[in-house]
DNA sequence: TCATGTTATTTGTATATACAAATAAAACCT
DNA sequence: AGGTTTTATTTGTATATACAAATAACATGA
């Protein structure tokens, strides 16, 4: 079923909640190579980025809950790809050299991503439609 | 965190899951007044407009699949909403009275909703968005 | 007709995410 | 300094969703 023949088709919840699913699908292959659920990835290339980063700043960056945050981080340290020092309230996450190595092959897989759905939707379409997407994001509240 | 200045900004993956989950927020605050999640609401309603709605219909509707849906259906029959006959391999979810008499509040919630997030974006520009995501999801695989 | 394949649904299990409460540390008044 | 408020993180619990396997019914071709 398309979504524009769904009875549903002119609802934003719907839309976006479709979309969302497809991309996190379309996703998840292209890091399966490497055995990284999307977010985890994310999250890992953030802290290879900013090492040290703390649970809250990265919660506020990927725009999840700091709970959410903690069990990412949880998992993460489970495949030794990260740790965690706390020093008083603030802890402060480190990349571990495993994930130092692999850091080249999750750049390939964001890039296959990224030219998988440029080629479905057209390189310069895809740019387009994730600005609007993040412009409507950051109109909503919360 | 602005979507737009995230590090995650130009990927596709994080916008759609990012939008996706502050919709969700903004629906699910609409759909309190009568206690359904989003996702319940909308299953309902589909059986309310169509009576001995098939699960595998269903999923195939709101782009979930079937076990979702299945899921879907044990809360709302927990909730007196609808009930499932069974013959052979056939199911058929029908509305209950109860849920009838729910119909007129939830297309308030509907409504509501809808002019929330048209007041915010404005109601050309919000149409012409969730058209254009829709355009998207129909073009990805699967 | 019956063996095999196909379809519809459910179940077992796993993941991602959130909210609210619990901790614990730090900051801030007076 | 000492009590109060704020901040950062984690934990307990709940929801939504999916995949793969199980079940059960149906269809079909020799």
């Amino acid at each position: 079923m398309k979504s524009s023949n769904s009875r549903f088709n002119k609802c934003l919840y719907f839309s976006a909640n479709a979309l969302a699913r497809k991309v996190e699908k379309l996703a998840a292959e292209s890091w399966k190579k490497i055995h990284l659920a999307p977010s985890h990835a994310y999250l890992l290339m953030m802290v290879l980025e900013e090492p040290g980063a703390q649970p809250g700043a990265i919660a506020k960056e990927m725009q999840l809950t700091p709970s959410t945050i903690t069990r990412l981080i949880e998992k993460l340290e489970e495949k030794k790809l990260v740790i965690r020092t706390t020093e008083g309230k603030i802890a402060n996450v480190f990349a571990t050299s495993k994930a130092k190595e692999l850091y080249p092959k999750m750049k390939a897989c964001l890039n296959d991503f990224s030219k998988k759905y440029g080629e479905i939707l057209g390189a310069d379409e895809s740019i387009r439609m994730v600005q609007n997407i993040n412009k409507l994001t950051d109109k909503l509240p919360g």
